[in-house]
DNA sequence: TCACAGGCTAGAG
DNA sequence: CTCTAGCCTGTG
């Protein structure tokens, strides 16, 4: 499947911190796990190659790689408002969009996210999908992520994964998942405001985390995750505030771009 | 040795 | 309600 894409700078993507199970072989080559498939992307002058077949493409991809949202509207918001650190932000950002992934691999690598570092996060998240032990048909040491009721909990007793005191929250939303089947559905049929508040019962999801999940998880883009990066960022830019209003509804978008500049230009 | 990493929980005040 | 010690663990 080959197709030539605006606003899509795969490099950027697997580096902008929102998906942890990309991998960027070289600049020209990049692979990734998603949806229970292997996916390869190759660039060829200005076309990129995708390693699926167009029905695959309309089914699966388009959706993942968020083609119904129109980033030039979002750049021409950003070029509007005239702001020089977030256009310069733009700059070094731009052709990273917000992927449209899986809800359950989401909630699960976030939880594991919360103070760590992307290094352990990314071993941390392979070398579970590896122990879970799903194969991806035909493509032999590749693994897909493992859903509610595919394994066994114990694994969350193996200190050697690098859970961390994490483990324990694991656990207890795998258990949850498997008991609720239901929750995911409702989660995604839920706005913004209402699914957060669904996600900040279970332990071990707390504000930052719950507001990654409805950003990266069930694509609500008004959604603006604060960690310790983006909290130094806006002390640092915005002290009188960050003009969420003029960036209502998309204020999600915009932070990936301020999060994206301050972990790659310092 | 010590702080910190894309924070959260539980308990105190 | 707000505040914060303690938490697993690798890295510099």
């Amino acid at each position: 499947m080959r197709i030539k894409l605006d606003h899509f700078d795969m490099v950027r993507i697997a580096k902008s911190g929102q998906c942890f199970r990309w991998v960027v072989e070289d600049k020209d080559l990049v692979s990734l796990i998603a949806f229970g498939k292997y996916l390869r992307i190759r660039k060829v002058g200005d076309e990129l190659d995708f390693s699926c077949t167009g029905e695959e493409w309309e089914s699966i991809w388009a959706d993942y790689f968020d083609l119904p949202t129109d980033y030039n509207e979002i750049e021409h918001k950003i070029r509007d408002y005239r702001e020089p650190h977030l256009l310069e932000a733009f700059e070094l950002g731009q052709g990273i969009r917000i992927l449209q992934q899986d809800l359950w691999e989401i909630i699960v690598s976030f939880i594991i996210s919360q103070n760590n570092n992307i290094t352990r996060i990314t071993r941390t998240i392979d070398g579970f999908c590896e122990r879970a032990g799903l194969e991806i048909e035909g493509h032999p040491g590749k693994y897909r992520f493992p859903n509610p009721g595919e394994i066994d909990l114990d694994i969350f007793a193996d200190r050697t994964l690098g859970f961390g005191y994490r483990a324990d929250y694991l656990r207890k939303i795998y258990e949850f998942g498997a008991d609720n089947p239901e929750w995911l559905s409702e989660l995604k049929a839920m706005d913004y405001k209402a699914a957060r508040e669904s996600l900040l019962q279970r332990t071990g999801i707390g504000p930052k985390v719950a507001d990654c999940i409805c950003l990266f998880g069930l694509h609500h883009i008004e959604a603006f995750p604060i960690d310790t990066h983006v909290k130094q960022l806006l002390e640092k830019y915005y002290a009188e505030g960050f003009p969420f209003e003029f960036f209502d509804g998309v204020a999600g978008i915009i932070q990936q771009y301020l999060f994206y500049y301050e972990l790659n230009n310092n």
